[in-house]
DNA sequence: ATGTCCCAAGGTGTATACAACAACGCCATA
DNA sequence: TATGGCGTTGTTGTATACACCTTGGGACAT
């Protein structure tokens, strides 16, 4: 794997982020066996703020502690991965009805900023580019939720979904490129008009698209 | 406080359990400080399951623990509060929708005892066996949504909203009991006719009329 | 050859000592 | 009298040694 130049102490937050994101992007695969000792020299750190670490992991549903055996990565059924999609369906509906806050310049400079990155991406795909982008996207949209419960919720279900979606984006790399650039002039839009009850629902649209692309290749 | 007569050695799952019914219950109001030395002791284990335990709490939203402060009881801001309750009201529309498993006669046996067990109430209030019923009537219905992420989020905001009822409930104990004789009789309705649609809708509209009488009170 | 038992190895769970941090009171000083 | 600095106290955060659990392989009996 060779993911590791970094001896340093990082504080426990960061070293959340890292390791979700490993899962996420597939560094670690589903079925990976994440060793506490060796997580602990690898971060400069003590058993204890690794399993911190890995209990909110746990609880995000990314990781599975069994006594005695190792702490494995989860996997996920396709039923298991199609329950969470169609409840984020019905989420994102919700993004604009509870009390979003309202939508500035600001927001659509980030979103034309990441439209533009995107963009980019067709010609030479990318992805952790792509990640990234999609990562943007998603803080962008939690930061439009006023209900902070809502987002928590939002921010739960986003990672539980992720690793099935950057799996199927490393498949077909020009059509998911293709339909994050479309996604996000669909954005832009919805900030432009400073409607976010259309922001929700476009979310539920891609979301809905990105369902159907699993659910086809599944089948 | 005396709320300890267990000395034993026990399970981090009992311990939870505990914590989070004392909280709610408010046997540890909002602002109570919970030292994990003296939970420790109080539980016959040492500090290390005892965090876990609080860390469990800490991402149900229930407790913060500050360094070098201590480990407290979080109190929700009214519109806090409410953003839970809106939530909750949207979510239990998702009952009935996603997947539900086929309702049986043993639901409507349980619900069926419920009832009795809350019609009880009616002569002579008990907290502790008012939140017993509800915390029975709350594990049949999350044992009948099919979509298990749809069951952490339901778990999840039932707990986080559980306080502020039950401080309702204190102070009104013959209207709640009331309430809830009349919200098992429609559960039971929806259960004999087979209609997971109508359970959900029913919890929709009793979480609707306890959200009115909280902001009645409190406007 | 095969099935069973047992032990060794390596993992997570637990206990405990120590470090780091925040709040409070006290005292010196302007 | 007001105020600023400092040490004390009590708390959470971290490191580490140890206990317990699970698994796999090898020896032994059949």
């Amino acid at each position: 794997m060779t993911i590791n130049p970094t001896p340093e102490r990082l504080p426990a937050d960061a070293i959340f982020q890292i390791l979700r994101d490993r899962i996420c992007l597939l560094d670690y695969p589903p079925g990976t066996v994440l060793r506490e000792t060796e997580l602990a020299k690898a971060f400069g750190v003590s058993r204890t703020p690794i399993r911190a670490v890995l209990q909110r992991l746990a609880h995000g549903g990314l990781i599975e502690s069994r006594d005695g055996v190792g702490t494995i990565v989860t996997d996920l059924t396709f039923d298991e991965i199609r329950d969470i999609y169609r409840l984020r369906l019905k989420i994102a509906e919700l993004i604009g009805q509870m009390s979003p806050r309202p939508l500035t310049e600001a927001d659509g400079d980030a979103a034309e900023n990441l439209r533009q990155r995107a963009e980019a991406l067709l010609e030479t795909f990318d992805i952790t580019e792509y990640w990234q982008i999609n990562h943007d996207l998603h803080l962008l949209i939690s930061g439009v939720i006023g209900n902070a419960a809502l987002g928590q919720i939002w921010d739960h279900l986003y990672f539980q979904a992720a690793r099935m979606w950057y799996q199927h984006a490393r498949s077909e790399p020009k059509n998911v490129a293709a339909s994050l650039v479309a996604e996000l002039a669909e954005v832009n839009r919805a900030i432009a008009e400073n409607d976010a009850v259309a922001l929700g629902y476009s979310q539920r649209n891609y979301i809905a698209y990105g369902l159907a692309r699993l659910e086809a290749k599944q089948g």
